[in-house]
DNA sequence: CATCTGATG
DNA sequence: CATCAGATG
């Protein structure tokens, strides 16, 4: 029977002295595990046409401590036209200003709860138009979507929620946010072809999991998410990586930072690029960045022939 | 207006595997700082003896951190006789097996809230009788005193109450904590002499604190807690740094973490060994080891010739 | 295991 | 600035 901490208010200071000052962390560096990717590109689209525009995703954990990791040395050797990233885990209000990229415009998003979930990305050229949520607001308080508009083509990057811990929020998921945001998709891809991509926190098939068996109950593998994805992809789509990798088997995405896992490869593919169909004929290569540190998820990038 | 984070429950794994495993943390090692200090001793007692017997008391800002950073170093490198240690922040039944030392035996004090307060000690020789609290159940939940009954005097190790920022706590901290520990005290010395240390959370006097002026209405400056600690050395007591050396600025034991206030020695004298008038002519040097790092504390010692 | 918030000092 | 707890993934 654990009592309470004693009586407390806010915003004075005990043993104060001046002025407060800024930190400064030091942390292991994301540059060091850049070496060991090659991030020169011989893809071509099905027609035989070299990429002139990628774009990467990756699931970074928190902005702040990989801002503090040096992320931006992956941009920075990978120089993607556009770079979504999802788990900010940071409001808007207090992304550090080290942030800022020459040669990029960032676009951040955040919801309405501190330190959870959250997206955001850097682009090149100034697209068309950019959207945020998916225009449900009961579902865009936590700061899940970003769309942008380009000529050809939207970029959706999502953060999809995660089902939780005893699956506490798998109705949720797939039966509140699964079904509205393909709602979204479809009207989207009703008006210009669709890339989707981000941590969309299901492994669809067997393939995308080293441990199928286990995990049959565990958020990301369950029936249900599995299901709905499936249906998503009926609507119209395709999982570019499996479309062009059909057997690769060990391919993965996010490995839990628990029991060594990505050491031993112990992992989970849950993030994608999904394109409309009719748009395959532009895809050049569908990427997974395994090599690259600095989060429990890893970079992946599409190469597209616009 | 910001949401609550989504529901949750306890105890169960997404994206789990097999088992957790141990965590094993890299820290800066405080052993390095350990070189700066002279351990050796040349003091005498008033009728000149050597001493015999050493207590040191330091105030670790949490044991398992404490550990982490091999706070053990300055245990064995000083070898006192009794390490009287405050502010574990750590449940009794959490403290890491690393804590056990060869040739020590230790003894460790938790209250009620998990990760708060909390006091311990490591002696050589076993004591004739250990006595958690002061005897009146409200005030001894925190886990803030530990009393060690030796042959020749009664050894009191105690984590004095915080008043707190926007000194919340200052009327419990001098009008009933205070009153009572008082009480305690003198209730011992009527018995034994008595050695009192810890961190008594007061900075008596101006030559005590870097700052006096600008410090005079924030926790452990303030003119109620001063008079307090004023009026249990009127009791009977001496402050034993301040007897050996009067005159002497700039003798801290705290330093804020913030602001770079050690570098500079903006800092506070907040760790005591007050002792028994009667017991005077057996002390031989109350020394503080201001160069030994890991804590916004630092060690204080006792020698005394028995 | 690693990130975050918020409490405490 | 640095510790801790507890939530989340």
């Amino acid at each position: 029977t654990k009592a309470k901490r004693p009586p407390q208010k806010r915003k004075a200071e005990a043993h104060s002295e001046e002025e407060p000052k800024p930190k400064l962390k030091a942390r292991v560096s994301i540059s060091e595990t850049i070496k060991d990717t090659d991030f020169s590109t011989s893809s071509k689209s099905p027609s035989g046409k070299a990429p002139n525009f990628k774009i990467a995703s990756w699931n970074i954990n928190g902005i702040r401590a990989w801002l503090d990791k040096d992320g931006l040395s992956y941009l920075k050797a990978e120089k993607p036209d556009v770079l979504c990233v999802q788990e900010l885990k940071c409001d808007k209000s207090k992304i550090p200003a080290e942030v800022e990229v020459e040669g990029y415009t960032g676009h951040w998003l955040s919801g309405d709860t501190e330190g959870y979930s959250g997206v955001g990305m850097y682009y090149k050229t100034k697209p068309i138009k950019i959207t945020e949520g998916i225009g449900i607001p009961k579902h865009d308080d936590e700061g899940r979507c970003i769309t942008v508009e380009f000529d050809k083509f939207y970029l959706v990057n999502t953060y999809i929620p995660n089902s939780g811990r005893k699956l506490v929020r798998l109705k949720y998921r797939t039966e509140q946010w699964d079904v509205a945001f393909r709602d979204y998709l479809k009207s989207l891809d009703a008006k210009k072809p669709v890339v989707w991509c981000g941590d969309l926190n299901v492994a669809h098939q067997e393939i995308d999991i080293k441990n199928p068996k286990t995990n049959k109950r565990n958020a990301g593998f369950t029936q249900e998410e599995r299901d709905s994805f499936s249906e998503t992809l009926e609507a119209g789509f395709i999982d570019s990586f499996r479309e062009l990798h059909p057997d690769e088997e060990d391919a993965y995405t996010f490995w839990t930072y628990m029991m060594n896992c990505r050491a031993k490869n112990v992992g989970w593919r849950l993030d994608y690029f999904v394109v409309s169909k009719r748009f395959k004929e532009h895809i050049c290569e569908s990427l997974i960045r395994s090599k690259v540190m600095g989060s429990d998820h890893c970079p992946i990038v599409l190469e597209l022939a616009l």
